[in-house]
Order: structure tokens, then sequence, then C-alpha cells
DNA sequence: ACCTGAACACCGTTCAAGT
DNA sequence: ACCTGAACACCGTTCAAGT
């Protein structure tokens, strides 16, 4: 589906500060640096092209189209989990290790990310069954390999594999959001400011305001991820 | 935040057949089926418009931007949760009941609006504490009371209420990405079909293919919510 | 080989003018 | 009171033309 994969081995050419495919790769990464700043709403062929000091039109000689541009730059971003030393695309310590290792390379990446991570979540896949936020061919057989050379069935490294990215997907895309990243498209200087909402007639949410404020996200992560693997652990050899 | 509420109150005017707010509702309407047919990306101001035989230019009588158009096309969605019979706003059976019941009938609204539904996902909240996707004060505080009435803590129902949309977001916006819905902005005539991806290379991906392909989402989802349920029941009093 | 100017068909949005 | 025509500043994208 994307055109810049013409290797699609299991091997990565890592992601890193070389430069093969020379323009291309610096066309999406000004792609990723600009949304981070301005929010995808805002990327624009022209705006782009003229943040790498060039013409729009030119951008077309690297990328199809606007839309395929989007694609490089999510696939730009999830190649950064390659280039994460704290995480094995082949298991060392089990598939507890590999999957918590995995889980907290994600979260890292979303929150490195947060204006580029809702184009994760939500993005068109290449295959029905490739389940954000872990979107590359790649890192599903890593992952489906992983638990199989563990002892897991077929059937219980799929469920193990639903149930992990959706987990992963409502934790991180919900605090990406709660980082005041707009979720989705994005607006700049917002025609409707998220004032702080009129709570008159909700007395509960007045009176629980500050609990509701408080950010407990990477606690919350952490239990629900052990719950998760508490779970997992059912399903295991 | 949206323009459409002037009256915050708890107690909602239901949303149904009547027609009240005559031309805002219409339209607003008009974008729900819009998307539902062509995708929010293909959704114009001068299409909608000429849906409703009339220039783009005066739906700016009954909504101020293309911005708020899909603000309130996210809200006509998610009003429709106070016409399910099948939820309820006051717990009548005890929480347990309120939850199972509130997290069905948000299932049945992603599966009946798959195209609208990555937008309720991730569109900006009227606060940073309304997680989609239970994103309306009214909903929220009833969520909160019904916990709250049941004996949980304020923490406890905070904790609740965090669990249980990070575990809705994550499962419902995969379940309705599988259906085919594009996800996000939705292109129609796709540039870039969805051909089944090339698996050279990815053995196991090839030799789980079916695995993967099978549809368990509502036998997940069952499964997923009760484990969310036994996780909660530690919270209750 | 790479970039661009001009052009096309479309946007969102404003506003004076029509009825 | 409600709708519209014309206009403005922007889009994505194509392509012949420049260097």
């Amino acid at each position: 589906m994307l055109e810049s994969n013409p290797s699609p081995g299991p091997e990565p050419d890592r992601a890193g500060p070389e430069k093969p495919r020379l323009e291309r790769q610096r066309i999406l990464q000004a792609g990723v640096d600009f949304i981070e700043q301005h929010g995808a709403r805002q990327l624009t062929m022209r705006r782009l092209g003229s943040a790498l000091g060039v013409e729009a039109m030119s951008l077309y000689r690297y990328v199809p189209s606007r839309e395929s541009l989007l694609d490089g730059i999510v696939e730009t971003v999830i190649d950064e989990l390659y280039g994460d030393p704290e995480v094995y695309v082949e298991p060392r310590h089990g598939w507890q290790d590999y999957l918590l290792r995995l889980a907290h390379g994600l979260r890292r990446l979303a929150l490195k990310h947060p204006q580029v991570f809702p184009l994760v979540a939500t993005r068109p896949t290449e295959a029905p069954w490739v389940r954000p936020p872990l979107r590359s061919l790649r890192w599903v057989e890593s992952f489906l390999a992983a638990l199989t050379s563990s002892g897991f069935s077929d059937r219980a490294a799929v469920a193990t594999y639903r149930a992990f990215s959706s987990f992963l997907l409502g934790h991180l895309l919900l605090e990406v959001a709660a980082l005041g990243a707009d979720v989705g498209p994005v607006e700049e200087a917002d025609p409707h400011p998220p004032a702080s909402a009129d709570l008159d007639g909700y007395p509960l949410l007045q009176q629980l305001q500050d609990l509701l404020s408080e950010d407990r996200s990477a606690q919350e992560f952490e239990e629900s991820l052990e719950n998760l693997m508490d779970r997992l652990e059912a399903l295991a050899p």
C-alpha cells in the first residue's frame, strides 16, 4: 500500500539519522515536524513545500498525493519504534517481557508525537486485520512470532494481538487527547476555545472536577496493562 | 462549546422524529446521512447545501462554520443514546446493569454510524476530562451519579469512568475500522485500494491470515467487558 | 533531472444585494 | 426573514515549460 516499502522483508532498514531515500525521507520528516508544531489540519502541500523552501508542486516528485504523504508521515513515526533500544523485535526474556516493552515503547512514541498519534490511530490500514497502533506488517509478524514461539496456539496469539491493540489504542488515544492535543484533525487558532465548560446543572461534575482533572494516565496505563497481562496469562500455554 | 445547547440542564430534549430547532436539526441530520453515505472527508459545505437543495452560503445562517457543523453532527449522533430504550440515564438495577446497558448502547450507536463514529472518537471535547466516546457533560454526570449513588467513592467513580471510556474507545474504534469504515477522514474512490497486502516475507501472517480475518468482535467485546466488570467489582463498595 | 508558473476545479467564508 | 451571486483567499493536482 505504501509505495515507500519496496523491500517488505522482516528485516527493517532501521530508522535513524542516516539519509537513505534522501529526498522523500526529508519531506516526510518535515511533515512530522510540521504536524507536531501546527497540527495535521494545517498541513498543506503548499505550506509544507514552503517549509522546505520549495514550491508545493515539487513535492509531487516524491509523494503521489497529500493522502499518501500522510500515510508516509505515519509510517515514519512508527518506524521510530525500531530505533527504541528498549523494544525488541525478537523476544529475549519471554513473551511477557516482549509485550511490556512493546506497550511502553508505543506509549513513548505516542507521547513523543501527540499530534501525529491520532493519525496513527485513525488512518486506514494496509489490511483490515492490521490494527492500530501496531500498524505495520512487520510488527504484527513480530508480535505473532513472539507469542507462538512462546507456545501460544495460533488462536491464542491472535486473541492476544487483538486484546493488546484495543487496550493500547484506547489508552493512548485518550492520553494524547488529554495532553491538549486535538485528536484527529487539528485547528490552530481555535474558534471555539476549550474554555472550561459551564457546569451549571451538573452538581457531580462540579464536585468531582478536581479529581476528574487529575492526571493519572501513567499509573492507569500501568495498572490496566498489568491487568491485561494477567488476563493473557490465562491464554498462555 | 456547542452553540446548539442553550439549556445545559441534565434534562435532555430527547432526540427523535419531532422537529424542534427546525432548520438546524435538519441540516445536522442531513450531515449525518451524508457522512454515513460518503464519508466525512467528502462532506463539504457546498455539497451538503446541494444535498439540501440550497446554496452552501445558506447553511451559515444555522451553523457558524464547517467545524461546528461537524461538532453538531457528532452531538446529533450521541444524542440518539437518549432514544435507546435499553439504556437508562438513571440506574434501575444497580451499577453493573447500568454500565452494561450503556456499553451496549454505545456499541449499537457505533455500529449504526460507523462513518461518524471516528469523529465521535476523535473530535476535541468540551472539556479535557470529557472522554470519548461518552462525550457529553450530561452523560458523564449520569455516569458518575450512577456509581456514587451505588456507594462508590469519588475516586473510585472517576477511576471507573476512565477505565470504561478507554475500554469502549479502543474496542469500538477498532470495530468500526474493521467494518471497512475508513476511520477518521475518509476517501470515496480510494486511490490506494486496500488490496490484500503482499505477505511475502511474513510467513506467520500468511499462516494466520484466516484466523486474523475472522470477525470475533462481538464475542471479544462481551469478554473484555466482562473482564472490565470483574475488575471494577474490586473498586465497588 | 529537478523545479516552477500558470492553470483548473474545487474549497470555506464574507457580504452586499436580491426576494 | 431568508437565500444568493459574486468575490476573496486559499486548496490539491496537472502539465507544459523552464533551467
